[in-house]
DNA sequence: GAGACGTAGCACTTA
DNA sequence: GCTACGTCTC
């Protein structure tokens, strides 16, 4: 511990705010703070609460926890994501506000999806759909500031203003209907529990008597009123950020929250393990041209390094196969493995060339020449995204949470059973007009009740055969679930529903359906596993558990399986926060993508200038900056010149290579 | 002929 | 993944 580090973990009582620098030690700091509050102060480990942003971060803490208090001792600490442990808080409190404790989660894909139903229902089935971009963009803002429908505004467009209005409006009433919660709900909906029912907040201000938050600079109003309310009795509130590194601004992350932390004691991490000199005085000249920061600049013990390479290639193309010459040269000189290199772009786009050249690559592996750099991407659909899995989970949704109309949209005709939109059309306008859940409709029209005649006489004799095989296979799996493992039943419900020749028949590459396939087996092993976890006799809380944690798991396989394959990391400035990689290769640093176009709008360039600050304090010795001189864009070649935030980095630290 | 379904074309900021 | 459009089926 350098002693700023020591007074940060010695420090415990009261508002503490830790401004740590990119590879200042800040997890160390934590997880020493929390081993320190346990084995010297003798507080309980259950009376602490981390609270993070990622799953991975959360993970790393208790890992390195392990190795200073007992296992079981690291075991008692509630360290989670935000998310997470407001879905935990929800599950135990939200009847009280009028949600029963099988709500669907939904994520962003979700809502957008009944976002763009409800726009159609008013503009009506005629009429010309306008982008609904920003409608989109208005609405997803709103939330993360916690807004109700009357305070949205757009100064641009009172009519626009009115219509995000009556959409989240609309929203909102159909998410309550469909008894759902999506992720930034699950935060407001905990400040909103925690303020009408002080018995519940005293209860959680009670038993968290320390609490410390990650990557505060992160937060939202939202989140910051969480941490507030929880903290406000013992007032242990340990901060720790850099607002340098803030780069969530335009998903709503307000920076004043680390700026303006009020009553704290302040520590500044400045000393840097990670990179050498050069890198850290490019970043730092870079970063003091903001002017909304707390003043600070890094310094390592790391020595001055080599230069920071720079080269301008004529096309696209040209600088992917440059990039990649250069991995195969830092592998052969540097003595460096693929999973030591990182490919670092703004935009997800920017990927494709250096995929493609990756691919084209020859190399020696040992004795042999072998074509083909192996390499992981970043960001790609995550395991729960992909269609057939998120199929099944959606028909695990619609057992325990029958309200969840969006689950059941999604699989009533999945696979296709001869219900097409003509009859959803008339099943979700008669829901609505008469204000009857969605599975009611469709219960009332296969039984025939009599106010559904009509209705049913309507339908075709295929629809109607479909609904009530659909409703087949939910009574009969969710019989099964009840009385059988998991595994079997739902290898039960993929053979019932015929997805494997579903798959078969939708699907033409053999790869694509083999992964499929393997994803689906995966989703029965999950089930599986899960129930030989578990096996209590409530099978609706056991389901609904399983079904909503699903989506805040990001990564299904494990991040040390994947991290231990020798590969190149390829992956946006914002993924690579918190990471850190021997040799950085940062793409495409040209005006327009870096800052971005777009961004400058909307979150203003400072925001772009820490973004580019994250992407250059990744690199441990090896920096190479690179740019193309013509792009093509939208199929059109343009020009492109190097992105301003060069012109602030010293020249002397550059070495301009061909 | 209505409605279901298959196919082709397009997508371009960041989680 | 979404939309528009052509073809197939009841």
């Amino acid at each position: 511990m350098n002693p700023q580090q020591q007074k940060a973990v010695d420090h415990i009582n009261g508002r503490l705010l830790i401004l740590a620098g990119a590879g200042s030690g800040k997890t160390r700091v934590l997880t020493y703070r929390m081993a320190h509050l346990i084995n010297r102060h003798g507080v309980s480990p259950k009376a602490i609460l981390g609270l993070t942003f990622t799953n991975k971060a959360a993970h790393e803490m208790r890992n390195r926890l392990r190795a200073l208090v007992h296992e079981t001792t690291a075991q008692h600490l509630t360290l989670s994501t935000f998310h997470s442990f407001c879905l935990h808080l929800l599950r135990d409190n939200i009847f009280r506000l009028g949600y029963t404790r099988e709500f669907s989660l939904y994520n962003e894909h979700d809502v957008n999806r009944i976002i763009n139903a409800i726009a159609r229902d008013m503009v009506g089935r005629e009429g010309s759909m306008p982008s609904l971009a920003p409608s989109m963009e208005l609405l997803t803002w709103a939330s993360s500031q916690g807004l109700k429908s009357k305070q949205i505004e757009d100064p641009s467009s009172p009519w626009h203003q009115t219509f995000v209005q009556t959409l989240h409006e609309r929203l909102t009433a159909a998410m309550r209907a469909y008894n759902a919660v999506d992720f930034d709900s699950l935060l407001s909906l905990s400040v909103q529990l925690l303020e009408e029912h002080p018995e519940v907040l005293t209860a959680y201000q009670e038993r968290f008597q320390y609490i410390m938050v990650d990557e505060y600079q992160d937060t939202n109003p939202i989140q910051y009123r969480l941490t507030q309310l929880l903290a406000a009795k013992h007032d242990n509130l340990c901060v720790v950020g850099d607002d340098d590194q803030s780069i969530y601004g335009w998903r709503g992350a307000d920076m004043s929250n680390i700026l303006n932390f009020e009553r704290a004691t302040l520590i500044k991490l400045e000393q840097n393990y990670r990179s050498t000199s050069t890198i850290l005085t490019a970043a730092n000249s870079v970063i003091s041209c903001n002017t909304q920061r707390h003043d600070k600049a890094l310094w390592s013990l790391c020595g001055e390094g080599e230069p920071i390479e720079v080269f301008f290639a004529p096309t696209e193309v040209a600088e992917a196969e440059s990039v990649v010459a250069r991995l195969v040269k830092c592998k052969k000189d540097k003595g460096l493995r693929w999973r030591d290199m990182a490919i670092l772009y703004r935009s997800n786009s920017l990927s494709r060339q250096f995929e493609l050249a990756l691919a084209k690559q020859h190399w020696q592996r040992g004795e042999r020449w072998v074509q083909g750099i192996p390499y992981r991407l970043y960001g790609s659909v995550e395991f729960y995204e992909r269609r057939e899995v998120k199929d099944l989970f959606a028909y695990l949704r619609v057992i325990c949470n029958p309200s969840d109309q969006e689950a059941l949209l999604r699989v009533i005709n999945q696979p296709r059973r001869g219900i097409g939109e003509a009859m959803l059309d008339k099943l979700t306008a008669y829901n609505r007009e008469h204000k009857k859940p969605l599975w009611q409709v469709i219960i009332g029209v296969c039984e025939g009740a009599e106010e559904y005649m009509e209705l049913r006489t309507s339908m075709g004799s295929t629809s109607l055969k479909g609904l009530e095989t659909f409703l087949d296979v939910i009574a009969t799996t969710e019989e099964d679930l009840a009385k059988r493992p998991w595994g079997q039943a739902l290898t039960d419900l993929v053979e019932r529903i015929g997805y494997k020749k579903a798959i078969h028949e939708e699907v033409k590459s053999t790869q694509m359906r083999e992964f499929k396939w393997e994803n689906v087996q995966e989703f029965i092993n999950a089930g599986a596993q899960f129930y030989s976890e578990k096996q209590t006799a409530n099978l609706k809380a056991d389901l609904s558990e399983f079904v909503q944690q699903a989506p805040l798991e990001t990564n299904w396989k494990g991040d040390e399986e994947e991290e231990n394959d020798d590969k190149v990391h390829l992956l946006t400035f914002h993924s690579s926060k918190g990471l850190e990689f021997p040799a950085c290769f940062l793409v495409g640093i040209e005006d327009g993508i870096i800052p971005h176009a777009k961004s400058a709008a909307v979150t203003g360039v400072e925001e772009e200038r820490r973004l580019m600050y994250v992407a250059i304090t990744r690199a441990m010795k090896h920096l190479c900056i690179s740019m193309s001189m013509t792009r093509l864009r939208m199929g059109k070649k343009e020009v492109c010149r190097p992105s301003r935030f060069m012109h602030e980095i010293p020249k002397n630290l550059f070495l301009k290579t061909e």
